[in-house]
DNA sequence: CCAACTGTTTGATGATCGTCATACTAGGGA
DNA sequence: TCCCTAGTATGACGATCATCAAACAGTTGG
């Protein structure tokens, strides 16, 4: 019934390409709603702030093609969840401080 | 006698700024050089692996406005550290976790 | 004072990236 | 069966980036 989007296997995940897709302020913010380890229907509003559906789109590719995020598929709904325990297990501590650090306010720069 | 080249203020630094500073093989490799958290001459023999001077010295340039390096110069010598105390204060975890990642053997992807 | 050395700066080039608009595909309801 | 819905795929455009080459600037040694 449900299909899963294509990801790869957690031992295929380059650090260098983890570290790009995590370089993006609005997948920042992604990964912030996604943070509590839910699944969460596509697209919530959180996501929604200015940014094109297709845009959106991209971006959850590139955070799956990094194996960070997994994307069910159930009917006409997406769901997508952290891979939490894989990043954390090939990466530890990496997820936690980066979930922080996007939390952090940033410095108004003017 | 000590000159220090122009660097953000520890609290100026965007989180979003420093993940793309990291966000690059070579940088990586610069990073794990400096890890032990020493001075080192420039440009020592580890970095200098089929990479131009003048990119080396733009990489260390964008570390630097990233506020994650410091580079001192001493007449005709620089000397880099990491600030490793004032990214750990700003985003607790970040530097540790990025370094264990960056040491971590990429898989091969044939 | 001049030459050698170290690293920076500037300019150019090719590649990658984020964004949007449009077209496309698949599932569910009437 | 037909259409609406939800997100994907493709193509294009502008911006950013990594890289190199060449010119430049400051320092030390003769």
């Amino acid at each position: 019934m449900a299909r899963y989007l294509t990801e790869p296997d957690a031992g295929d995940v380059k650090f260098t390409e983890v570290m790009r897709a995590l370089a993006d302020p609005v997948r920042l913010r992604m990964l912030a709603v996604l943070a509590d380890g839910e699944y969460h229907p596509c697209w919530p509003e959180e996501f929604l702030v200015g940014v094109h559906k297709s845009t959106l789109s991209h971006h959850f590719r590139v955070l799956r093609e990094a194996g960070i995020t997994r994307t069910r598929l159930e009917g006409r709904n997406y769901f997508i969840q952290l891979r939490k325990e894989e990043v954390d297990a090939r990466f530890p501590g990496l997820l936690d401080a980066v979930l922080n650090g996007a939390r952090e306010p940033e410095p108004t720069d003017t």
